[in-house]
DNA sequence: ATTATAATGAAAATGATTTTCATTATCTTT
DNA sequence: AAAGATAATGAAAATCATTTTCATTATAAT
């Protein structure tokens, strides 16, 4: 994700926060920046610090509440991890799913692949008498520049 | 899960957590029967309401303490859901998925069916980059009680 | 039985998140 | 462009789940 990319995922935010009636302000578009602008989980208080460098009197409450709204819009997503369940990712559009570097946090996308996925769900499904209404899939692991980290340390 | 099946797993919690140094005491016992028993997820208040019941002067502290030498033992796991992740269930023995109802938290397990799930996470793994250690899939939906529960009340 | 010490529960501490509230900034209306 | 209505802000307080502290009690080894 480049500069332009995550500009033009900025300034859909803040017209969607508009449309929907919420105004804009500077702590609001410090926030949106950020999360916009990141392949990686961040917590609210990781949002938090590299926001305050665009607008340093940011309380962490604004962080919190802009998040929520974000949210609510479907254009950010909470992201469950073993380590915790603190950190937020800009959303995807249409279902996917998450490929998460344990180590640093990079975050990437891969498609359903609804191929595979849906006769197990419908297996699933069929033998439990459960209504499937929703399901999560992620893979964790280290990214590419994780693992050639690891090797140099341990040379 | 019946009465016996419930209490052999009791006895095998007991069995090691005693194998591995920690003494067989009554609120741990209560701690161990109730989840032991469960097929619902459990928050640690759930725990201790339920426990309470075996021993009723037992402290909200043991019930976190000794979920975290359960968890320690891979006897319970921590269930994550959309409405939070402060629950527990029995763990499964060997590596299986988990179905839970959103309504009553009644959970189930399946096979992770290694044939459809292994090809493709090596795609992912090979189109990302990522070294992938480990997967989490859950499925989300209504248990068959619960679903008839429902279309009771709409009449 | 005695003894060392692990486990307990109450209370205090912590950490993340939410609420309250007086002040400030945005956006709409003039 | 100015004024007014009100949404948003940040500091502080409150809340909620969880962890730590500590004096007391119970377990299990001697």
């Amino acid at each position: 994700m480049n500069e332009i990319e995550s500009q033009r995922r900025t300034d859909e935010w803040l017209d969607r926060l508009q449309a929907n009636g919420y105004r804009l302000t500077e702590p609001r578009r410090a926030v949106v920046e950020t999360i916009a602008a990141s392949q990686y989980v961040l917590s609210p208080f990781d949002v938090f610090e590299q926001a305050r460098r665009r607008y340093p009197k940011l309380g962490l409450v604004t962080v919190y509440r802009t998040i929520e709204k974000l949210e609510e819009l479907e254009l950010v997503q909470r992201v469950h991890q073993p380590s915790g369940c603190q950190a937020f990712v800009a959303a995807c559009k249409g279902h996917q799913h998450l490929l998460i570097c344990q180590r640093c946090g990079r975050v990437e996308f891969f498609s359903g692949d609804s191929e595979r996925m849906e006769p197990l769900i419908a297996e699933v499904g069929r033998e439990s008498g459960f209504q499937i209404e929703e399901h999560w899939l992620q893979l964790f692991g280290q990214c590419e520049s994780c693992q050639q980290a690891k090797q140099s340390r341990a040379v």
